[in-house]
DNA sequence: TATAGTGTGTATATGGATATACACACATGA
DNA sequence: TCATGTGTGTATATCCATATACACACTATA
């Protein structure tokens, strides 16, 4: 089981909280449907470069929001998620995201043209890697 | 002396790390001029609403990477900085920022379309907002 | 020109969060 | 049953943020 996840050791925020966001992405985007077989906390910690401990906090963090379940010595699965929840959560998220990014380049005194330019670049190389990249 | 700096409490990020990324900004955005006397550790530790010793961590950071220069008993002042410097730092920053954003979306399964729509809805508004609020 | 007062940056110690290694307990299947 | 894979609990090291006490530089004033 490999899952679409990448950390950043340079970024100061936490390792835990990395892997969290985008492992709830991952399922309230339905990518990953209820019952599915999460990896175990050794084999993703392996795969993500760092301990299993950190793994752990994470599953634990989902399970107390809900999200997965997880039983000893079984192992973790995704659990069932409201429907209506998930397109909230989407656009929320990007919204958020997107929100920072512009306020971070307007404080730097970019001008809205040069913002708008920068995003158009930006989406489209992303757009093109998107289509190349499911390897 | 003021300086227009916000810091998130909810955020996972450091508070020292996000004050330097924006002072840093302002400095080299051109906002703070060169010579420029900056607020006492202790006073913008109380504006910010945080410690001094970390506006203290930030000041000595930023010294080590030679935008500002401090003199114990006299205060902090900004560093002369390379004129080149500047509008390069503005775009890699903002491009820095706004990939992340888009990567982000996009792991959420937003479409282009959907990515680009909430964009402008948000920097008209982002743009709208900092007309009025030069108070 | 002394000197006391105020403002400045600096150093040390403590509490909490983060990340890790290691030893333990449970579940499944040969 | 027992071997292997799973999650779980404890102890340790490091980083983040803070409070407190200290050392230095300017300045008013006698």
């Amino acid at each position: 089981m490999w899952l679409p996840i990448r950390i950043d050791e340079q970024r100061p925020e936490p390792l835990y909280h990395q892997i969290e966001v985008q492992l709830r992405g991952l399922i309230l985007s339905g990518q990953l449907k209820e019952s599915t077989l999460l990896p175990s906390i050794r084999e993703l910690a392996v795969s993500l470069k760092c301990s299993a401990i950190t793994v752990r906090r994470v599953y634990q963090d989902l399970e107390n929001e809900g999200l997965i379940r997880t039983r000893q010595g079984t192992g973790t699965f995704v659990a069932g998620v409201d429907t209506i929840a998930r397109d909230e959560h989407r656009l929320e998220r990007a919204t958020e995201e997107l929100e920072r990014a512009v306020a971070a380049g307007l404080q730097l005194q970019c001008t809205v043209a040069e913002l708008e330019a920068l995003f158009q670049q930006i989406i489209r190389r992303k757009a093109e890697e998107g289509k190349e990249g499911l390897t």
